[in-house]
This record gives structure tokens, C-alpha cells and sequence, in this order.
DNA sequence: GAGCTAATTGAAAATCATTCTCATTTGATA
DNA sequence: TATCAAATGAGAATGATTTTCAATTAGCTC
């Protein structure tokens, strides 16, 4: 039970929670590995389906639990949807932007933040101390260019 | 029924429905007014609340319709926050993005676009055509620093 | 101002998403 | 391989959103 299907993102999930003293789980490796080889952005319902095709039964509230844990690792990132739907997908957690296809729903990383070159004079001017922020960009890949 | 609290705001959410041909009801003008006296962002139940401390009785789902219609006509923006909710702000049609006190929930203003400026070279050479993009950026407002 | 009509609403049910509970299982360590 | 806290599964509970449909109303026309 476990194995099979493990890499290098499979690796760095367990280092990150071996660090933080959590246990690798065959379900947390699956969602690592669903995610990541899915190359998409994916629905928490797609995710939970796709560990199930892995590993037989598995509670869907182990898939939010696991969600919810690893974004708070970085390993995950949430994105949100013009259409108010959000998915999640895999991130070593550096700091990359993603641009989404709002056809395919395909995920590509930007590691150029647009925001960090960007100058807060204006606004630290009215007192406001920036901490964090979220910037996605929706478009269309190739792909789906084409076949449209 | 109606009137009373008539402004600027709601005088432009007035135009842009006629426009559309559709009609100015009063609870479609009270969440014009809500929102945009508030000054900060609301979630749907904290709108819907004060909608029906305005008119009494109020169906959720019209706030729910109200607010879906007013995010396409460019009226109110949703803001997603890091813990997951969301919430709407007021906003007349221009393209501004928001900062956000993630104590107080109190929105500001940014006019410039940080990704507007930004070079999609690298990106566009992936063949990724942007269409869109969401900002958000986190942080405290001078209020909340210094209650803290 | 009254009448007409399509658009809009309210209320409740239906659906979908997320969280909680708790008995059972399992990974990590010794 | 025995131990035990951490993690899981199943389903109930909660919360958010959408749908349905009969009743109401805004924006005409006269």
C-alpha cells in the first residue's frame, strides 16, 4: 500500500511533512501525485475521484483535510474562477503566479511577479502596510486556440 | 417605496440598468446603496441582512441574482479572500483592483494596474493569450495597525 | 392615473460544497 | 512487532447557492 507511483514531487511533499512532523499517508501522496501529473487546475470533486481511481475508498473529508493542509505548506495553491469556482493545483512552494486556460483549465506557472517590481508608494502613502498578494491571469493556451 | 436614500451611485446603477433594459427595483438599488456606504466588503448574508434592514423582508436569492447581474455589468466586484470566503464590493465599471484589510475587511482602491505595465513576452511566447487578470492584494489598514 | 405584460421577487425546496464527529485504522518510532 | 498519537472513512450536520413557481411590480401605453 504506497509506492508505485512515486517522484520527485512525491519526495518533496514527504520532506515537507516529515519536516513539520506529519505523516506521508497513501492518501496525501495520492493527492500530491493526481495533482501534479494532472498539469491542470482541479476541482476538489476531481481530485477526490482521481485518489479514489488510485486507492480504492477514501473519505472526501480527508481530501478537503489534505487540501486545506497543504496549502498551508505551499504545496498546493488555490486558484480562483471568473465564475466563482476554484480548483487546486500542484506548487513547489516557490513564488509563481499562474495563468489559467478558462477553456481547458490548464495551469501555467509565471515566476515573474508583476506585483513585486510594482511600486506601493501610493498606497503605504495612505497607510496601508501591503502583507500579501494574489494575481492570476485567465486567457487561452494553444491548445485551445486552435482547436476553437 | 424607494427613494430616500437615492445618490450618485445609485443614479449610475440606474443608468446602466435602463441601458440593459432591465428594471430598477428597490432591492436592487438598496444593494447599490449597502454596498457602497459600507466602504468595505460584504459578504451575501451581511448584504442580505442590511437589504432587509432597508426594505424588510428580502429573498436571499434576489440578492444572489442581484449580485451575479451587478458582477457582469461591472457594478460590484467579488473579492476572494486567503481564508477561502468571498465577499462583494461597489464598484463603478472602471478597471481598478483592491486592496483588502484582512482584519477589518475594509476595501481601498488601487487605480494602477500593476500587470497592466507588465511584459507578457515570456508568457505570449508559451503561445498563452491573456485575456484577464485578478489582483487582490492583502494586508492592514492604518486603523487596524493601530488598534493592534 | 389605470391597465397591461414581461421581468422580478419571495419562500421554500433542492442541490451542492464543506465541516464535523467519532469509531476504526495506520505510520512512525522504539 | 507493540505502542500511540495522528489520520482516516462514513455519514451526519452545517452552510452556501440555485431552482421552482405562484404572486408582485416596474415601465410602458393609453
Amino acid at each position: 500500500m504506497m509506492k508505485d507511483f512515486e517522484c520527485t514531487q512525491e519526495s518533496y511533499a514527504r520532506e515537507v511533512l516529515r519536516e513539520k512532523g506529519l505523516k506521508s499517508t497513501a492518501q496525501r501522496l495520492a493527492v500530491v501525485h493526481v495533482l501534479h501529473t494532472s498539469g491542470k487546475s482541479l476541482s476538489v470533486g476531481e481530485i477526490h475521484n482521481r485518489v479514489k481511481d488510485m486507492l480504492g475508498a477514501t473519505g472526501l473529508a480527508t481530501i478537503y483535510r489534505t487540501l486545506e493542509m497543504f496549502e498551508e505548506l505551499g504545496i498546493v495553491k488555490r486558484l480562483h474562477f471568473p465564475d466563482g469556482r476554484h480548483g487546486y493545483a500542484f506548487s513547489q512552494g516557490e513564488h509563481v503566479h499562474h495563468m489559467v486556460c478558462v477553456d481547458c483549465r490548464e495551469v501555467f506557472d509565471f515566476p515573474e511577479c508583476p506585483v513585486e517590481s510594482f511600486d506601493y508608494a501610493s498606497i503605504e502613502k495612505q497607510g496601508f502596510r501591503v502583507k500579501d498578494h494574489f494575481v492570476q491571469l485567465f486567457g487561452q493556451c494553444v491548445k485551445c486556440a486552435e482547436a476553437a
